[in-house]
DNA sequence: TTTATACTGAAATTAATAATCATTATTATT
DNA sequence: AATAATAATGATTATTAATTTCAGTATAAA
């Protein structure tokens, strides 16, 4: 048996509920959204398996700036706009740019295996309350 | 008298180190070069101006995964590599892909300020030796 | 239906960063 | 130059997010 093998009704819960949100919550978004369902749930338990479920590439973690970390359910990549005022993580649908991997692979020689875009600025609401 | 308005040795210091290489490091790495120079220097006046020149622009702050922040002397917007092996940050020199920003604008009505973009994979030296 | 061990909740611990505060240094004003 | 006002400092403490520990529990293989 091996890391990651067992499933429990916590781990499900979590992925269940990052799988429904386009929030981009952070951790402490899912446990307090978790003991709704499991009162018993520990932060640590999410920590835990939030690191499993991306280690397993179920979930991906975003960083902006020095803050918590958020974690999005769609384990593809696409791009985030994050608004500077109201810090909300939107996701964008553009078509992403594979090309420029390659780019980078010839130029530098470098083995690209993904890469991260994210726009940052003001969304609709908070530019007009400003 | 407003805030950071002041020239000090410190500020002089921690602003030099950062122009002076381009290995991108953590507040820590400053701190202990910034020691070299002024052996009194403490983390905290390290974490304070780091915070203060990034406010004026003058440096960029960047995040990678949960890890500690990193600081880049560069202020000007340019991309990223990421070796997930030796961590290593290394500059790329890619044409900064503005339209993008433009096509956000319109598509979403979002104001766009800027946009970060990093790549991840290997290094050179990290595909050899594995 | 026993056994091995992955996973849990609770608590303690770590690591990075920020805040506090008395003192010092810088700049503006005399 | 001397003085005054206050921004910045070093030292320390506090905060915060995240990880680790550990005894007990639950899962799944045998």
């Amino acid at each position: 048996m091996k890391l990651g093998s067992r499933t429990t009704k916590q781990k499900r819960v979590i992925l269940e509920i990052l799988q429904n949100t386009d929030t981009h919550p952070t951790a402490d978004w899912v446990y307090q959204e978790a003991r709704q369902i499991l009162p018993d749930i520990s932060l640590g338990t999410v920590y835990r398996n939030l690191n499993l479920l991306r280690d397993l590439g179920k979930i991906q973690e975003l960083n902006y700036g020095s803050g918590q970390s958020r974690y999005d359910g769609n384990p593809v990549n696409h791009y985030h706009f994050v608004c500077e005022k109201c810090k909300k993580v939107l996701d964008l649908d553009l078509s992403v740019v594979v090309d420029l991997d390659e780019e980078i692979r010839e130029k530098y020689g470098f083995q690209v295996f993904n890469h991260r875009l994210e726009f940052y600025g003001l969304c609709k609401t908070c530019q007009e309350d400003d």
